[in-house]
RNA sequence: GUGGCUAUGGUGCAAUGGUUAGCACAGAAGAUUGUGGAUCUUCUGACCCGGGUUCAAUUCCCGGUAGCCACCCCA
């Protein structure tokens, strides 16, 4: 009966779509799917996503971080020009179209690049420095999906901009740490550094040359890699590279002084702060405009196991500002996988209790009954204490046993009697005990009788670890 | 984009080249026309799509699609 009722009639009279022309119809029974890689986060996943939200908001709040809300779409261009021509996610992997009024126009495969757009667009470089900012979100890259992996996912991130020290990049690390720490979860931070564009171009000619006398050991990947981005032939998992790689020359050795001090700094930062890291000569990202400091949070235990173990990423991009059109300005900051993190929580069975969604429910007998319990829902509401009710069901049998399964504390029963006496039942779903009680004072007898039991069983701090 | 494995009610699992495709959970109704958690009864509900082989395909083969896993890439 359920696939009965939802039927799309009303869709096959309506198949045109201002300015997009005809849109086909499928005909027939077939339900709708879901598009691949996308996906429905049902009740069951809720809690847990609540609770990284949550946290991640406190901590931003902690640490000053100002909220900022962008876009879904922006002009393709601003993803082209940002994170690389050359880079998989802006060649392959994004949602480019053309809108209806003829701009190419995409969505976004990340936000760094839309927070530096509105860091010029709204002149924030005139407000003191660093511009904290933190969003979250979802994204859009057209990747084949896997474990972990979702056509559209979601971050949060932290950017920080204007300030060009290395205590920026610490204390952002710091925070990601604190972050999973406070998940529960294990992480390592994988950092290094890639310098500037300058230093840089000079290291990836001695690696491409490095590699030339290989050249016949390499797979087609690989090739291609040297060719188009040689840094990432760094992180290739051919154990026959890796072999090769413990003689080729690191990025490390090719910084420059600057760059150097500046890795040198934030390492001692952390040191400080005793944030345990690992340095990754390896360790390079896929998007053209980090400078610097560049590093990964991986869920600890199994690195090289999983694909997908990286659950967050960031790093330093000091020129980003300056490409799009500001002034120049250094900035850093770092994004976090959510559904990796919800993923990492429940593999670890972190479920935090479900939210009592109610701890009342009214049970009603006949049409009087009714009318007074949604009175009675506005009063509960206004004192902020949530009523279930099944107002569906007539026998208070099933009334009970829905409310059975709901796990509420008292169950409320009102019937043709209790609406004449002016009067109501309070039935203890514990111990199965009841009063009959005055019905105009209810809401403030049921607001005592919840907070006494209040201190016992109220969720907080849930993660069990 | 490449390769491997998989596809049965809402969920988790069976079985089968041939008659009503079975079980558990969930859902609905009932065993007291005003009382839940147990038990029992009844009911609802499925072979991913297309083609091929065959007298006959849910079952075998091919293709598509989707899911999982690895590569790639990344969060």
């Amino acid at each position: 009966m359920f696939k009965r009722n939802i039927q799309p009639k009303k869709i096959e009279e309506k198949p045109k779509v201002d300015g997009a022309g005809e849109v086909p119809v499928k005909k027939g029974k077939a339900p709708p799917e879901l598009l691949r890689g996308f996906r429905d986060i049902l009740s069951d996943e809720q809690a847990r996503w609540t609770l990284v939200r949550d946290r991640v908001r406190a901590l931003a709040e902690a640490y000053s971080f100002d909220r900022i809300e962008l876009p879904i779409l922006e002009r393709a261009d601003l993803f082209a020009r940002t994170l690389g021509k050359q880079t998989d996610v802006v060649e392959k992997e994004m949602y480019a179209f053309e809108d209806p009024s003829g701009d190419l126009v995409a969505m976004r495969p990340e936000a760094t690049a839309s927070v530096a757009r509105a860091f010029v667009n709204h002149g924030m470089f005139n407000l003191p420095q660093p511009v904290k900012l933190w969003y979250e979100g979802p994204m859009f890259r057209h990747d084949r999906p896997q474990a972990g992996r979702y056509r559209q996912f979601h971050q949060f991130g932290f950017e920080s901009l204007g300030v060009p020290d290395a205590i920026v990049d610490a204390q952002l690390i710091l925070i990601a740490s604190r972050l999973f720490r406070d998940f529960g979860i294990d992480i390592t931070i994988q950092i290094n550094s890639i310098g500037t564009p300058e230093s840089r171009a000079a290291y990836l000619t001695e690696l491409t040359s490095f590699f030339r006398p290989h050249r016949n050991k390499l797979s087609e990947d690989d090739k291609r890699r040297l060719q188009k981005n040689p840094l990432r032939i760094l992180d290739s998992k051919d154990p026959a590279i890796q072999e090769i790689l413990k003689d080729a020359p690191q990025i490390i050795d090719w910084l420059d002084e600057d760059s150097k001090q500046h890795f040198t700094k934030v390492l001692e930062y952390l040191d400080e702060v005793e944030v345990p890291y690992q340095l990754n000569p390896h360790l390079v990202r896929g998007l053209d405009y980090y400078t610097r400091t560049v590093f990964e949070i991986w869920e600890a235990g199994d690195e090289g196991e999983r694909a997908q173990n990286a659950l967050g990423g960031g790093g330093r991009y000091d020129g980003l500002v300056e490409l799009i059109g500001g002034r120049p300005t250094p900035a850093c900051g770092f994004a976090v996988g959510i559904e990796r993190v919800v993923k990492a929580l429940a593999d670890r069975n972190v479920s935090p209790e479900p939210r009592p969604h109610a701890r009342i429910f009214f049970a009603q007998l006949g049409d009087a009954s009714r009318r007074v319990g949604l009175r009675l829902f506005e009063e509960f509401r206004m004192v902020g204490i949530p009523v279930a009710e099944a107002f569906g069901k007539n026998a208070l049998k099933a009334q009970l046993e829905v409310a059975n399964k709901l796990g509420v504390d008292y169950t409320l029963l009102l019937g043709q009697k209790e609406v004449l006496d002016g009067t109501i039942i309070i039935r203890d779903m514990d111990s199965g005990a009841q009063e009959i009680v005055d019905a105009t004072k209810i809401v403030s007898i049921m607001q005592r009788k919840l907070s006494v039991a209040e201190g016992v069983n109220r969720p907080k701090q849930d993660v069990v670890q």
